[in-house]
DNA sequence: TTGCTGACCGACG
DNA sequence: CCGTCGGCCAGCA
């Protein structure tokens, strides 16, 4: 299969691999494919997955804080948040509550 | 082609 | 504690 090198098409990927209720950071991301201070590039390349019509859980992608910053990006400002409670993740005035429990760290869950 | 912007993060005062 | 700034890199006018 073919596999792009590419910074977006590895967020993409990564992203992807995201457990149901659990949530990563854009840093945790960024640091995995080894630009840990390119962080808002893992955000713009989320950003692509809209309008590419990828099936990439943006959703489960928050800052290092654990709020919903990127919720504004979903269309509706609520919607990342359904998502994110459907899955059991609780979340009050847009920050996740135990983020450091369902808090998915590529580096470590995947162990590289 | 140049320049600005952006869903972040860490450092500094 | 809080506000500000630099850095990173790809997309777009």
């Amino acid at each position: 299969m073919m596999v792009e090198d590419s910074f977006f098409d590895k967020v993409y990927q990564v992203s992807r691999l995201i457990p149901v209720g659990r949530v990563t950071s854009y840093g945790a991301i960024a640091k995995y494919l080894g630009a840990a201070r390119s962080a808002r590039m893992v955000g713009w390349a989320l950003n692509g997955t809209k309008t590419r019509g990828m099936d990439v859980p943006a959703h489960r992608v928050v800052n290092r804080k654990g709020v919903l910053t990127g919720k504004q990006h979903f269309g509706q400002r609520s919607l990342m948040q359904e998502l994110l409670e459907n899955e059991g993740i609780i979340i009050e005035n847009d920050q996740i509550l135990n983020f450091s429990e369902i808090f998915w760290d590529p580096e470590k869950e995947l162990a590289l």
